[in-house]
DNA sequence: CCATTCAATGCAATACATTTGCATTGAATG
DNA sequence: CATTCAATGCAAATGTATTGCATTGAATGG
């Protein structure tokens, strides 16, 4: 959940054009507490006002991109989507259920992972680490 | 590549028929230094002897169900493939080239992760650690 | 032996998530 | 007012994986 990003600045200091379907899907990743998929934020979306589909994808697609908002792969098939790290949001490791495909995100410190002899030393560039813990959830464990 | 197992045994261990398909495919998996796909995988057996693409598709949630393969999730829409852990394999991150989809294994040390913590504080059950560095890989970069 | 059963496999169709190609719209610019 | 161009929409296509049902062949029991 994010109380501190205003989402039009964060397009404007990525350059990018603030149209209001952007700021929608800025709005739905960014309130929400933990990473959602192209299909949910599709449905919120379209619950108050039309959208397309299409469209969504395309605008994740420009988010991504612009660094704005992180894609995170999880054990299933689809792609989930989350605030990427910027000053408000510290990076962090994601809790997969295979059970009902529920994604949490870990605190930042829960899991220590050092990567920085990788990353002087890796002949090649390195975009990002994602960690991710597969299991199933308290939830599904009853 | 694994010189080491013998892939009868690690289907006899598991209690799992040793098919000449479920063979072909560990070997497939096996032989190989880096992760795999399933078309990958298909291809590779169709080259020398005819296989249905369903039957790999089974055979290899089979073998990930009982924790002989990994299932590896990549910066991009399929799942690869690669031995899971046991006496000749350790857990290791995996580095994914976004530009050309190859998938490469990286030393067990080459990245520091301390799940210790979380292992024995999480509320349900974890049952693996997927550490995935994304970038582009030096043949690329060029 | 033959009949039955059951796991392994094959084939066709379908599902799911995403992407592409092309048309439309509307704001900005000359 | 005409032109341009990014943003969006709609339909169709793509890539990956899954499902349902038919076939086969080895094992089992009569």
């Amino acid at each position: 959940m994010c109380n501190q990003c205003n989402y039009e600045d964060l397009l404007n200091a990525a350059r990018l054009d603030t149209t209001d379907n952007r700021i929608r899907v800025l709005e739905v990743i960014g309130n929400n507490s933990f990473p959602l998929s192209a299909a949910d934020i599709y449905n919120t979306l379209e619950r108050n006002g039309s959208i397309n589909r299409v469209t969504v994808y395309r605008i994740l697609d420009l988010l991504v991109e612009h660094e704005l908002v992180d894609r995170i792969s999880t054990g299933g098939r689809a792609f989930y989507y989350g605030m990427a790290p910027n000053a408000n949001h510290h990076p962090h490791p994601h809790f997969y259920c295979k059970r009902c495909g529920q994604m949490d995100c870990l605190t930042p410190d829960s899991l220590n992972v050092d990567s920085d002899e990788l990353w002087k030393t890796f002949p090649g560039r390195i975009d990002k680490v994602e960690v991710r813990v597969d299991g199933i959830c308290k939830n599904c464990m009853k």
